[in-house]
DNA sequence: TTGCAATCGATAAACAAATATCGATATGAC
DNA sequence: GTCATATCGATATTTGTTTATCGATTGCAA
């Protein structure tokens, strides 16, 4: 422990999965005013369990909640944007100005979580030159030079499927350390980058699903 | 149990959240010719452990593995489909045709796992009355009839924040009973309805915060 | 034909995550 | 001031998930 307060830096996998619906939770019920939060209240109107709730506001909470009041909203806050990184400020470029690509380039909420899409780049020439959103679109064998000269670590794949494993390649040589990846196919990247795919037909295919199991 | 060789209906929920990694895998592999795939092949490409990817086939797979030489490559692809409910076929609508939501009605791989945005609803009457990939956009003012008139249970929620929770309540009124929510905030459901919320920005900050933490 | 290697499946053990219990604390009602 | 209630935190227990082990099977090389 390097500090007296410090929380051992390891937290459970379900239980950082879960801090965004907290955050989110939180920030409606400080726009309703309130000071504070129970564990009973998040765990009725997030569907989870008072001592679910507790269990994991205590790995990330830095006080204590007061008994019979719960905890305080606005340092609970604090607390979360620290774990989840929300106040650390990174960008990132997008390969594949399509319909996605431009969603995401339009998209000001990453700007809430300190995260800024830069640029667009994209093979189809009608598309260089234009701004989306205040952001450049670039052509591909740009990619390189700008990623390496603003020191760009996060690259974005909205490209088709068949184009996004040499996207994945492009970007990797030039340096980039984290993938995010939206074509739903399985891309190879080496060690030391960091992949993250995002399946939006298989998300909505996995509510389908639990649709049919429930119902 | 019903049939002789039906697996157990529940899967480990970490198990089921691998199965898109698996299917994309093999259907990769299944492009390159292959037959079979082994545990420790899948293992190396995906990042896991032999152990693990055994373990998770074990789960869903109806027929054995050959030693020496793996899982069929087509046989494990069709119990993971079904797994997945990919063959089952579901339409949806979605409310919010600005940039994310005029992309979700453009992306034609929804297809690929039975799914189907028929139409898309917004308030802003430039829109109504065009077409997005085929889909027609209508005024909010027909969403309940359109949804009751094709039994539709599943709604995308595509607005922006401050105008989330009333398009759910929309949704909810009109019999919709599976949410997909992109809007980055808490949204109160009734208890026969499902929430899946899909946070863009949060998906992104995890990627950051994991790339601060690595490097 | 034989032996080795690569893999499988079953089962046990270890670890991660969730839940339960209980004592403590603080607030609000009387 | 007292008591009841609502909540918290610590800790123990249970459940879920992952990993390890080992015997069995199969294919390929010699």
């Amino acid at each position: 422990m390097t500090s007296n307060n410090d929380k051992p830096t390891a937290i459970m996998k379900a239980t950082l999965q879960r801090m965004p619906l907290y955050y989110n939770y939180l920030i409606d019920r400080a726009k309703d005013g309130d000071i504070y939060a129970s564990s009973t209240s998040i765990a009725q109107s997030l569907r989870l369990t008072p001592i679910q709730v507790r269990k994991d506001l205590a790995c990330v909470s830095q006080n204590s909640g007061k008994p019979r009041m719960g905890f305080e909203i606005i340092t609970l806050l604090k607390d979360i944007e620290i774990i989840l990184g929300y106040n650390n400020v990174d960008n990132a470029v997008l390969v594949g100005v399509g319909r996605l690509g431009r969603a995401l380039l339009s998209y000001s909420g990453f700007n809430g979580y300190g995260l800024n899409i830069v640029a667009g780049f994209d093979i189809d020439e009608d598309l260089i030159g234009i701004k989306i959103n205040g952001k450049p679109i670039m052509p591909i064998y740009k990619f390189s030079q700008l990623v390496k000269s603003l020191n760009i670590n996060i690259g974005i794949i909205t490209v088709s499927s068949g184009a996004a494993q040499s996207v994945c390649n492009l970007m990797v040589s030039a340096g980039i350390k984290a993938i995010w990846n939206f074509a739903p196919i399985h891309i190879n990247i080496p060690n030391n980058v960091i992949l993250k795919n995002e399946n939006l037909a298989a998300s909505l295919a996995s509510l389908s699903k639990e649709l049919a199991d429930t119902f």
